[in-house]
DNA sequence: AAAATTAATGCAACCGATTGCAATTTTATA
DNA sequence: TATAAAATTGCAATCGGTTGCATTAATTTT
């Protein structure tokens, strides 16, 4: 700490001039003649003043950062969409907050009061897989603080969301695997109360039924589809069936590439055997043999709209109603993994 | 805004004593008596009362904050070694800001300087490709604020470090390549003016030379391993030759899971015609056919460290020498992608 | 019971920027 | 040149905690 902090009193000192204008000066506030603000800025960068954070937000009770609260960081499609979200926020000089819940409510709930407390001007929330209760936004909603969903999202709770058709999703994975032949469809997915999969499974329901299937209760596996839970599943259930599934239709592409590896080993024959259908597009599902055929899930542009949304608001006017719900496209992406006709 | 905030003043008044007290009861200061802590402490609850970071910062002169700045944030192993730092960090009780240069050496220095203003405790990088000039954490030097670099690091930096063994990572892949009875090594990677590049280069023509192979310049290729540019060296170049290489070190997984599949779409047998290793351990080297031998490059782990040094310091006396260098283990994993023998 | 300690509490200044309103200076108008 | 209007600038209070030093209250010691 060798050389003094610079403050705008030391400025207006040297400049004779009061710590008002430069104040103004520096935030090229109109009442202020031109030639005062160049000297104020020619002074500042010289003498490398910095203006403090704090005490500016002390005063206009504004931050300048938003939180972001996502269940786990190391996954291709979150960090897509924070890179999406950093960039946009970023542009528009706020910071970005980012903590994990690593998939448990009690975790989110404490990083929801960290960033209350560290008075972020919006928040934006995917939510843990087991988060039942959703009180700890309230404090948010109370203050009119806005908060965005993404991805798993809380039907219940007013406020933007950003997401999928996920229902859609599912069922046109699902339709796609019947189209090619198969009957019995089994359907590996995370924790069926957050939204994501439970649209996703009842697009897979409705899928087939229109097509006169019935559904299969055995042909479906709830876990928290990390390595070891679908290689159990697999191994210690499918697998050891009288009647293989000839589809599967899991979501998300580590999975499904995951899948396919033990599938292979276990001597079954992708596609002819069990035809495999992803989610999310991750570069992974373009570098098996075969290739799994995904839903193509665009993160970075959901960041993007994410942020996006959250800035208008933030810097617009604000009386806007907050709760729009906005659905992305996607499309699916037929790959080798599940082309059995033509 | 309906509920006004409450603060220490509040509290104050409702019980009767000073702000001062307040305070100092709320920090758990030693001078106050307990009974009177009970009472602000369960008044504050009661009301809901939350502190005011930027009031304390800006008298402490201490944020609680750091910032960290990466290359990309949509890679898997930035992704782990950012849920690494935070998991840390978040329960030493500080922030994270998180921003990203793009690989652009011009954003990079926005960046720090935001991240300078924003008065972070630390600052922890990870260099963009095309950085040469580091005059931009020279700030953080002078005012003494503690930068560690990790991954992408700058040697002529004094500053803590914490990575890899580059160097002895580029060998050991390579001798294992040459073991396996390659001749032709052909090398991929990134900007050889990073040193994670560069000494795997070393490493890998270290191990030529021990082995009395003689380094060749046109089997070595410096992109910035984008799929494209993968794409673009193979096609382009590679496969032209009269001659194949027989072995192929390409240092990142997704890369090497990339290339693996345009090998193979040219009628190359891996690893009869051509061995290959990555480097990583991504899920992805995992599930290719056949899955790829790679180095194990423990992001998490490497995200913990460097928390664990940064918080050390920032809460200990901090008159530690800060300047040492932290070097992480790796392994080669052995897959199928690079074993003919045995 | 007076004097000396020790325990608790409070005063008041401070951190650095912001802003409503008033004051002053400059420019335009009559 | 006097006067109104516009352009600049500054005063002083404010945001909400923190902290050195002083003060008061409670205990001990003599």
């Amino acid at each position: 700490m060798q050389d003094k902090e610079i403050t705008i009193y030391d400025l207006a000192e040297r400049l004779n001039i009061s710590a008002t204008t430069v104040s103004r000066g520096l935030q090229d506030h109109p009442a202020i003649n031109k030639k005062t603000k160049k000297r104020i800025f020619d002074l500042a960068t010289e003498l490398g003043y910095r203006s403090n954070k704090f005490a500016s937000n002390l005063r206009k009770q504004k931050t300048n950062t938003i939180g972001v609260i996502v269940p786990r960081l190391n996954s291709l499609f979150m960090s897509s969409v924070l890179s999406g979200i950093e960039k946009i926020v970023n542009n528009a000089g706020y910071n970005l907050i980012i903590s994990q819940s690593f998939e448990q409510e009690a975790k989110e709930k404490t990083n929801t009061t960290t960033m209350f407390n560290s008075r972020v001007d919006g928040l934006i929330v995917s939510l843990a897989s087991d988060t039942q209760d959703f009180s700890h936004f309230d404090t948010f909603i109370k203050k009119n603080i806005p908060v965005i969903f993404f991805d798993r999202i809380a039907e219940s709770i007013q406020s933007t969301k950003v997401l999928i058709d996920n229902f859609k999703a599912g069922y046109k994975a699902t339709e796609h695997l019947i189209e090619q032949g198969c009957k019995e469809i089994l359907h590996i997915t995370g924790n069926t109360a957050r939204n994501v999969y439970m649209d996703r499974f009842e697009g897979y329901k409705k899928a087939l039924s229109d097509h006169n299937i019935p559904y299969d209760p055995t042909l479906f596996i709830s876990n928290d589809l990390t390595e070891q839970a679908v290689q159990d599943s697999l191994l210690n259930d499918v697998l050891k069936r009288d009647k293989l599934p000839d589809g599967l239709f899991i979501t998300n592409d580590s999975s499904a590439a995951f899948a396919l590896t033990i599938l292979k080993e276990a001597g079954l024959k992708v596609p002819e055997d069990i035809a495999i259908v992803g989610f999310n597009n991750d570069l992974i599902s373009k570098v098996t043999e075969p290739a799994i055929t995904t839903i193509n899930y665009p993160g970075n542009e959901m960041g993007e709209n994410i942020a996006r949304i959250l800035i208008n608001h933030l810097d617009g006017e604000g009386d806007l109603s907050f709760t729009s719900t906005v659905i992305l496209n996607t499309e699916l992406i037929v790959r080798a993994s599940s082309q059995r006709k033509k």
